[in-house]
RNA sequence: GGGCCGGUAGCUCAGCCUGGAAGAGCGCUCGGCUUGCACCCGAGAGGUCCCGGGUUCAAAUCCCGGCCGGUCCA
């Protein structure tokens, strides 16, 4: 972007540039500051300054990614850097991020607060990195914009105690980097001056850009960002950005990154897809056209169109609808490799958090493949064909490949079935309005996810035109900008008063005895200080509340007094216990302390089977599954996963099965405690279940050979102690997630118990002997069917019998009058007989009484005959009138709720008389 | 986590706005037609209108709460 940042000039000059003979210079149109070998350079020599001229400018012989991110890693191997292995995408050490969206997030923000080391420095990394902010530019920008990239880094961490290197050698290493590697001629190369600012740091930086293409970004992080100033740090960070995606592109000199990056697959796709290869003369066009092109900028893009057209010596619309189908085919191929990396990593596509952000790729891409018309083409297949081309580059892609297609398949399926009900709300409203504005279109996307040009497309059928602003989706979003969140598990939740919390807070550190020897039934400890029935002590077994654990209850005596445990919480590093009552002690004091131990044991029994657990639901179910929330008490454990479908009864036996058979192997359960790198470098980031604690060092829970997590919690010794588990509900909680309930130990006994008492209430209920309950069940259910029948066939009889009698009555006012008294109290079944007898009996007007406590109602229908005599629902409201109740009607029917319990002859007099009157 | 939409026959849905007989198409059963493989004609079975409360003489329909599903956004 052009501007002016203001900052220190002397940043940015270095001892390099005065050696190499560098000139400082400030671009013509871009008012920005630039170092140059280049006379005649007058702009600094990135995108929107100037045009892509990088084709004409040499380098090496082309490079695939793979052999760029190789050719990467391997110059600052040489030159003393440790390779480290690149993260997943998704983010899961961050709380404050779903996606890892470049390198330096690596090491955010354990690394980079200072807390924890680097696991090598200066080290060098090739991170597959996914933004989604400029997604609806991918493609159109032949390749400036992608949502997934590699970002190939080298990292140096300057403590005050420990200086690496900084922006003398970074700047170097670009240069050599460039000119030797890649074989850049020297006076092509341009450090444009810049600031970079993000995540609460700060600093200047260099952006390297050759022949239009920024190829480099060189960040020095050395200031944080307080209340709008800047203030030093004093851990100062090299942070380097070179996109691996750019340097393949540069060194092919292809048209777009999309030939350079995906190679053979846009061909492919682009047979699946059925987009017609265009002039090669176009692509070439739209490559220098690209450059200056803002395509957020409705009349920018149409002003590129037009460049295109003219160099191309084509016609606008013609060059406008061959670049716009270009466009859908690169987003397809870059979204596509998204979806296949997002899941790979274990993303669940679903309707909240990361989960949505995988949909929303999902169906974006399906979105443009139904633009370019291609009904017939699969996203599976395309995913498919992505994960086969970047399997070796991205080995997680094939190590779930299952999961990955699946959940494609679903997302498909899902979107398939989306448009076919919202398509049919579409129509029905086209019938009835004829035409749909822009609140129409918002609302069939905001609710029924349709997007508006499928909405049109079902419009024009309907031969309605329908405008569809180019803004749509930054309208919609706009509509839904809510308060700024970031993601959170919400625990460790504090429930203390803020007072206590201060007021513990200045205690030291509370010995965990719990931790040291999870059986401590009893303990003899010191009193630190009281506040009414909040207490601190020295060393505690109580274990507070956190980690999804539920704290320990037990109880104190202390000054002679004995007083129940009834709250444990934890602040910082200190453990408050809340007594049942304002406790009488004081600080110096002994303190005896006994937990309820059943109680806990019951609860570690738990805890251990949730980790047992959450290793065999990801054997049994595939990687991608998380704990996605758990809690465990001494009832019960409940543990949620990530999945994106509803568990089959067969693999809750199978998990089931996993469990028992690791308890039944009777597996060693310990702790200790793991330097941070070490142990995400040997156990991964599954050791992440239930969050990311920010220690340096870490307490690891393993079962022996079966499982590793990151845990708090108070853990059986061996597994054979869980004594037994059952899986008692597995139910889909949310679009993505499964949460599981399961019992052990003790508890599996006592829940047999309860279903056996259940059965034996059925049993009961039914009158059924023991181990007949189905089969009573089922006779019962007969019965009832024979009985409803007989019901039927009395009704009908009864039928047949008012009729009679209404035969026999005498007509008055043109009409009979008949008042009955009703058998049964079924309001409904009275109504339909009313409308058997008055169709039988077209000119009769009958009236039912229903009893009904300390209220009668009265129902009243007349035939067709007497309906044209007689208001119904006036002879209604006469009745209610005359007897002190409320009632009304329509048409030839009405009813009316009488107080108390009048007898029929006086309703039957009541009637008659208003008959009389001519109603 | 929030906004919006929905839950009626085995399936897909109408009815709800404006309260007053629970419907259609497909499927199913039976019969007819047809030398059986998406034909036609006729008859029939099939419902806790998601659950709970409220308003009302009366609730699938209106109001409140809950559960479940969908969708968009963060």
């Amino acid at each position: 972007m052009c501007g002016l940042v203001q900052v220190d000039p002397s940043e940015y000059r270095l001892e390099f540039f005065r050696e190499m003979g560098f000139e400082r210079r400030v671009g013509k149109k871009c008012r920005e500051a630039y170092w140059t070998l280049n006379p005649e350079f007058t702009e600094p020599q990135d995108a929107p300054c100037v045009e892509y001229w990088f084709k004409d400018i040499p380098s090496t012989s082309p490079m695939t990614v793979g052999e760029a991110r190789e050719a990467f890693l391997r110059f600052f191997e040489e030159r003393g850097h440790a390779r480290v292995e690149p993260r997943p995408v998704v983010a899961r050490w961050r709380e404050d991020l779903y996606l890892t969206i470049a390198s330096i997030v690596v090491f955010q923000p354990h690394v980079t607060s200072g807390l924890v080391p680097p696991p090598a420095n200066p080290l060098v990394i090739s991170q597959p990195s996914i933004r989604l902010e400029d997604i609806d530019n991918v493609g159109l920008t032949i390749g400036r914009h992608l949502t997934s990239f590699e970002m190939a880094a080298h990292h140096a961490f300057n403590y005050p105690d420990k200086q690496v290197y900084w922006k003398e050698e970074t700047v170097r290493y670009a240069f050599e980097f460039f000119t030797k590697t890649l074989g850049i001629p020297e006076d092509m190369i341009v450090f444009k001056e810049s600031w970079w600012e993000g995540g609460g740091n700060a600093g200047p930086s260099f952006e390297v850009a050759v022949g239009g293409l920024e190829l480099a970004t060189l960040v020095f992080m050395k200031f944080r960002v307080v209340n709008g100033g800047y203030e030093e740090i004093p851990l100062k960070i090299v942070d380097t950005g070179y996109g691996v995606e750019r340097l393949a592109w540069f060194t092919q000199k292809t048209p777009t990154a999309f030939h350079a990056v995906y190679g053979d697959l846009v061909d492919r796709f682009r047979r699946k897809l059925g987009v017609p290869e265009p002039d090669e003369a176009l692509l070439w066009a739209a490559h220098k056209a690209a450059g200056s092109l803002d395509p957020e900028d409705p009349e920018s893009v149409r002003s590129y169109y037009a460049r295109v057209a003219s160099a191309a010596g084509m016609a606008f619309e013609e060059v406008k609808s061959a670049l716009e189908r270009e466009a859908r085919l690169y987003s397809i191929l870059d979204h596509t490799r998204t979806l296949a990396l997002m899941l790979a990593d274990g993303i669940v596509p679903s309707n909240s958090g990361e989960g949505y952000l995988a949909r929303l790729v999902a169906r974006r891409t399906m979105r443009q493949m139904a633009a370019l018309g291609a009904e017939d083409a699969s996203l599976v297949d395309l995913v498919e064909m992505q994960v086969e081309a970047w399997k070796r580059d991205f080995p997680r892609l094939a190590a779930n490949r299952d999961y990955v297609l699946d959940a494609t398949q679903l997302e498909e399926e899902r979107f398939r079935e989306a448009l076919r009900r919202g398509l049919q709300v579409v129509a029905r409203e086209l019938r009835r309005k004829g035409s749909l504005g822009l609140q129409d279109l918002v609302r069939f996307y905001d609710t029924y996810g349709v997007p508006p040009e499928m909405v049109a497309e079902a419009a024009s059928q309907f031969n309605v035109k329908v405008e569809v602003p180019h803004n749509f989706y930054s309208i919609v979003a706009s509509m839904h900008r809510g308060p700024e969140r970031i993601r959170g598990y919400g625990f460790e939740k504090v429930e203390l008063p803020r007072e206590v919390v201060e007021w513990a807070s200045r205690f030291s550190e509370t010995r965990r005895v719990f931790h040291e020897d999870p059986y401590a039934k009893s303990l003899k400890a010191r009193l630190l200080g009281s506040m009414g029935r909040y207490l601190v002590f020295d060393a505690t077994i109580f274990y507070p509340t956190g980690g999804g654990q539920i704290h320990d209850t037990g109880y104190i005596v202390v000054g002679g007094r004995r007083y129940r445990i009834v709250d444990v919480q934890k602040v910082g590093e200190v453990i408050v216990h809340v007594a049942d009552r304002d406790v009488a002690a004081e600080p110096g004091e002994e303190v005896y302390m006994e937990l309820d131990w059943e109680r806990r044991y019951a609860i570690m029994r738990h805890h251990t089977a949730t980790h047992v657990l959450i290793a065999a639901a990801r054997k049994v179910l595939g990687s991608h599954v998380w704990q996605a929330g758990a809690e465990k008490t001494e009832e019960k454990g409940r543990l949620d996963i990530t999945h994106h479908r509803p568990l089959t009864k067969e693999q809750v036996r199978r998990i089931e099965g996993e469990v028992n058979r690791v308890i039944r192997e009777r597996r060693r359960v310990w702790e200790e405690m793991v330097e941070k790198n070490v142990a995400e470098e040997k156990y991964g980031f599954t050791i992440y279940q239930g969050g990311v604690p920010m220690e340096r060092r870490l307490r690891l829970v393993f079962v022996e050979g079966w499982d590793v997590e990151a845990c708090f919690g108070t853990h059986v010794r061996n597994t054979g102690e869980i004594g037994g588990f059952k899986i008692i509900s597995a139910q889909r909680i949310q679009d993505g997630v499964v949460r599981l309930e399961y019992v052990a130990g003790d508890r599996v006994a006592e829940y047999a118990a309860t279903l056996e008492e259940r059965l034996a209430r059925v049993g009961e209920a039914l009158g059924a002997p023991r181990g007949m309950e189905v089969e009573r069940a089922e006779s019962m259910k007969e019965m009832v069917k024979t009985m409803q029948e007989a019901l039927k066939s009395y009704r009908e009889a009864w039928v047949k019998a008012l009729a009679e009698k209404a035969l026999k009555t005498e007509p008055m006012a043109g009409a009979r009058l008949l008042v009955e008294e009703s058998p049964e109290k079924d309001r409904r079944a009275v109504q339909d007989v009313l409308r058997t007898l008055t169709e039988r009996v077209e000119d009769l007007v009958a009236a039912i009484i229903v009893r009904a406590g300390d209220s009668t109602i009265v129902e009243m229908a007349a035939g067709r005959k007497a309906a044209g005599r007689i208001n119904v629902p006036e002879l209604a409201r006469r009745l209610a009138e005359a007897l002190g109740g409320r009632g009304g009607g329509r048409g030839s029917y009405a009813s009316v709720r009488l107080p108390g319990s009048p007898p029929r002859e006086r309703v039957a007099e009541v009637l008659q008389a208003a008959l009389q009157a001519g109603s």
